[in-house]
DNA sequence: TTGTATGCGTTATCAC
DNA sequence: GTGATAACGCATACAA
C-alpha cells in the first residue's frame, strides 16, 4: 500500500509540535486558533487521518463496535448492521460482526476472546443472545462495554434497548378482537425465551382484559422457524372447532400457517385470520400479505451505537436513559371481519 | 479491562529474549525445540495471544478483511458473512462489513478510505458492486487486496470467485423446455449489469440451440425489485396472448410475477409456469414455492476468503487458479408440464 | 497555549 | 539459535 501521511508529516509541514496536531485531531479546546486553522489546512490538503492501530495502541482503544448475534433471521441482522453502522460512520468506528453459537458451551468464552483478541471498544448483543444472563455477567466482570437489545427491560438501561413487545402486542389483540373475533389461537415462540413469554403474556392478558380466555389448546409452543409453524398449524386446524384467528409469535411461522391453510382449502382471510410479528421480507411478499407488528429496528439499532459510544469515551448523554422503542401494527391482508 | 499478559510476561517468565518469544508465536523454523517447548508452555499458562493492533502496528497488518457491498437481498449477505467467517476465525481474521452506495459519486475513495483508515488487510466485494471497474482499479492502484464475487470472468483468477450463471441458466431453459414449453418470456435484471446480461443471454442461447425463439415481446427488463417484478409481469401477462411461462431474473421479481398472477386469477403453475433465481427465503415460503437456481454462496465468500488470506500471507495456493463454482437447479411447485 | 519525552505491544534489523 | 534495539504512529504525563 502507499505511504500513508502521518501526524509526523503533519507537525513538519505546519511547523508545530505532533502534540499540537494531536491536540487538533482530538478536538482539544486549548489550542490557538490561527494554529489550529494552520493545522487543519495541512490535514485537508495531506489527506490525513490519523492511524486506527497506533491510535487505538497508544490509547488501547480500536475504534472498533462488535455485534454479537445467533440469529436465523438474516434481515434482522441486516437491517441492525445499517443501524449500527449509521452511527459507527459518523463517530469513526468500525463494525466487526461475530455471529456465535447461543448452544455451544463455550459461547460466552469464545465471546469474550472475541473482544479481547481485537480490543474491540464495545459490543451489540442481539436477541436471542442478548437474553443470556451469563454473556452479560462475563462482560460485565470483565469491563467490557456493552448494550443488549432485547424485548425485555432485562439490564440496567444503560446496557439495554428494549422494543415495547407488549404494548405493540396488545394493540394486536384489540385489532384482533375489534374486528368481532374471540375464538383465537396462539403459535408462541419457545417459552425458554423472554420475548416469547412476554409476547404470550401480553397477548393473553390484553385478551383477558377484553372479556376473552384463551384455552390451553389454543396456546401452542412452536420453535419460531417455518416448519415449526407448519406443524403447529396442523395441529391447530385438524381440531374439529378451529380457530378464527391464529396469531404467530413471528412471520416465519405465520408463513408456515398460511401454508398449511392452503393445502387444507382454508381461505385466508375469509375462513381464518392470520397474524405475525417482526414484519420480516416474506410478511409483505407472501399472498395474501400478512398483517404483523414491525418492530424498528434500524432505529433501537442506532440508539443501541450511540449508547455503546456515549459509554466508551465516557461522555454522559440522555441517550443513557433513552432505552425504549415501540413497534407499530401494519394492517394487511391476512386479517379480516369476522362474518356475521 | 483487565490487564492482559504481553509477549514481554512471556518472555520473562520463560528467561528468553521477546525476540524469541515472537519466534514462536509466528512459528518460525529457527528456534530450539527445548526453548519453543518451554515457551509454548508459557504461552498456554498464561492463554497469552498477541495483540491485535500491536502486531498490526509492527507489522503494518490489521488481521481485519473487509465485506463491501451494496446489495438489497439481506439473505444473501448474510450467507456469504458465514462463507467468510467460517475461513476469517480459522485463520485468526476479523471481519469489518462496510455497505456502501454504488451509486454515489464518492463510492469508490470512500471504500479506499474505509480500508486505509483501518489498515484493512484485503477486502471481499460482492455483487452488483464487484462489477465496477472503477473499483477494482483504484484498489488495485492503492495495492489493497481484493477478491471479486461475480456472476462473469471479469479479472484476473486471484482476484475473483465467478459463479458459472450462465451454465445454470442453460440447464433451466433445458428443464422449461423439457417440460413440453415454447412460450417462453424472460423478466431480465437491469442491462447495466453484467450479471443481468449473462443470464439473459445464456437463457436466449439455450433455447435458441433448441430452436426456440425469444421475441422482443417476450423479454423485458426488470430492476430486480418486487415492486419492478409486478410491474413487469402486468405488461406481459396483459397481452392478448400470454406466455406459458415466465423466467424472473431473481426470486424477488419472480414473487411479484406470482403476486400479479394471483390477482388477475391466473393459476400457477397450471396456467402459467414460473422460475426465479437465487434460491431467496421467499422461495420456498411462497405458495406456490419457486422453480429456482441456487447459487452456492457460502461455498464462494469461503473461496473468496481464502483467496485473500493467500494473497495478503503470500502463499501461493491452488485456490488461486480455483475460482469457478457452478449454480444448481432447484424444481419446486411453481413450474409444471405444458398441457399438451 | 505549546512542546518534550515516554510508552503502548509487537515485528524486524542487525549483530553475536 | 538467540538477543539487544530500533521502528510502527499515535496519545498522554509532565513541563515550560
Amino acid at each position: 500500500m502507499d505511504k500513508r501521511p502521518t501526524i509526523n508529516d503533519v507537525a513538519r509541514l505546519s511547523g508545530v509540535s505532533k502534540r499540537t496536531v494531536s491536540r487538533v485531531i482530538n478536538g482539544a479546546t486549548n489550542v490557538g486558533a490561527n494554529t489550529r486553522e494552520k493545522i487543519q489546512k495541512v490535514i485537508d490538503e495531506l489527506g490525513f487521518s490519523p492511524d486506527k492501530q497506533a491510535r487505538g495502541l497508544a490509547a488501547s482503544r480500536s475504534y472498533l463496535l462488535g455485534l454479537i448475534y445467533d440469529n436465523p433471521d438474516a434481515l434482522f441482522i441486516d437491517q441492525v448492521q445499517r443501524g449500527v453502522l449509521s452511527v459507527c460512520s459518523e463517530k469513526g468506528y468500525e463494525l466487526v460482526v461475530h455471529p456465535c453459537n447461543y448452544n455451544s458451551s463455550t459461547f460466552v468464552e469464545n465471546c469474550v476472546k472475541f473482544v479481547k483478541r481485537s480490543n474491540i471498544d464495545g459490543v451489540a448483543i442481539l436477541p436471542p443472545v442478548s437474553e443470556s444472563k451469563e454473556l452479560a455477567a462475563a462482560l460485565r466482570e470483565n469491563n467490557i462495554n456493552y448494550v443488549r437489545m432485547a424485548s425485555v427491560d432485562l439490564d440496567d438501561h444503560a446496557n439495554i434497548v428494549v422494543s415495547d413487545d407488549r404494548a405493540a402486542i396488545s394493540d394486536l389483540a384489540r385489532y384482533l378482537v375489534s374486528l368481532g373475533h374471540r375464538d383465537i389461537a396462539i403459535i408462541s415462540g419457545p417459552q425458554a425465551y423472554y420475548s416469547s413469554l412476554e409476547r404470550l403474556e401480553g397477548f393473553r392478558d390484553t385478551l383477558k382484559e377484553l372479556g376473552i380466555e384463551l384455552p390451553p389448546n389454543r396456546i401452542i409452543e412452536g420453535k419460531n422457524t417455518y416448519e415449526s409453524g407448519i406443524e403447529c398449524a396442523r395441529n391447530l386446524l385438524i381440531q374439529s372447532s378451529r380457530p378464527a384467528v391464529i396469531f404467530a409469535n413471528n412471520d416465519e411461522m405465520a408463513a408456515g400457517v398460511l401454508k398449511v391453510a392452503h393445502e387444507m382449502g382454508i381461505r385466508i382471510p375469509e375462513e381464518l385470520s392470520i397474524a405475525g410479528f417482526d414484519d420480516n421480507l416474506l410478511a409483505s411478499r407472501v399472498i395474501p400479505s400478512l398483517t404483523t407488528v414491525k418492530r424498528p429496528v434500524t432505529a433501537m439499532a442506532s440508539l443501541a451505537a450511540k449508547k455503546i459510544i456515549a459509554m466508551i469515551e465516557h461522555v454522559p448523554t440522555n441517550e443513557m436513559e433513552d432505552y425504549l422503542v415501540k413497534p407499530h401494527l401494519i394492517i394487511r391482508e391476512s386479517t379480516r371481519k369476522a362474518e356475521k
